[in-house]
DNA sequence: GTAATACCTATAGTCACTAGAGGTTCAAGT
DNA sequence: ACTTGAACCTCTAGTGACTATAGGTATTAC
């Protein structure tokens, strides 16, 4: 992870920040960004003032992408990336770190779950007729018409 | 007690700001930004400039603070609005609405399914060595080694 | 009367980008 | 060599749905 050499090498093959993003499948822009944040080390320029980046840069992006991915925050990714950047540390942390997410994601699981189950009976027992008694709007109004027992959690668990 | 309501029909009870938001699950800091933005209309106030609610808005919170929890947009939640507002209305557009809404929940639940799947995957396989051998840098490092075909969705859909 | 609490407005911050304005550089074709 | 057009640059502001803070006023309990 460890990359960004303005020194060709070799004839080593540079590529732009277009490439770099098709690549790794985000944006030119969310690369920017990354760099500005300091999840990605400042790019070297050509002559320009253009970013160069080597082939080592897209693993790195393709990391974090795939981390976000997986729902990692930006935070959660740069701990994970300072710990990649050091292979021989004891990898205890990236497991704990992996841990907690998995049970935050379970968490959200459970609850979209509920939500799904409730949106779908609320859907089956719409009789098409008109608003005033339509069973989603009914639910929507009246908590004690969930088959839930409790709140289904924050809307920023799930949206 | 001075309660120098707008519309004292009867000796009706009207609630604060802060009862409002208890009754309905939300912080009063919300409810100011549910008026600020038009989904609670403008609330009437007494001698000394603070909000008077009746039991009718309680309703009317529960039903938004519930939509949103159901993973509603604050616009799909501005939409219902309108519908339940009018209950002579065929229950179609409300219908579509719930039923589009599902469709997002399932697509969310299959994504998320597959990332849990994956980081418990990950999870097992660590061996507990070192960072360099550790399964869930290596994951997140490339996408191949992963039992998904396709991508797992963009970040915005999970976290 | 006083002290604690609840309330008010206005503004800025959060997260993780995304979009736009307004300019410069690069690569390809003529 | 010139021209077009895509790609690139910086900087700023906008998104969604709140949340937090500052600095004030009102209400309520004792």
């Amino acid at each position: 992870m460890n990359d960004q050499n303005p020194e060709p090498a070799t004839t080593e093959h540079y590529i732009g920040i277009g490439e770099l993003a098709r690549e790794s499948g985000c944006k030119p822009e969310t690369v920017r960004y990354y760099e500005q944040i300091g999840l990605l080390p400042s790019a070297p320029r050509n002559e320009g003032n253009q970013r160069r980046y080597t082939t080592a840069t897209i693993r790195r992006l393709t990391f974090i992408r795939h981390a976000r991915d997986f729902g990692f925050s930006v935070e959660a990714v740069r701990e994970l990336l300072q710990m990649a950047d050091y292979p021989a540390m004891p990898c205890e942390e990236v497991d704990t770190l992996a841990k907690r997410h998995l049970a935050e994601v379970e968490a959200r699981l459970a609850r979209l779950t509920s939500v799904r189950d409730e949106l779908q009976r609320m859907i089956n027992q719409c009789a098409g007729g008109s608003v005033g008694q339509c069973h989603i709007i009914d639910v929507l109004s009246d908590h004690r018409l969930c088959h839930q027992t409790g709140p289904h959690g924050g809307a920023d668990v799930i949206g």
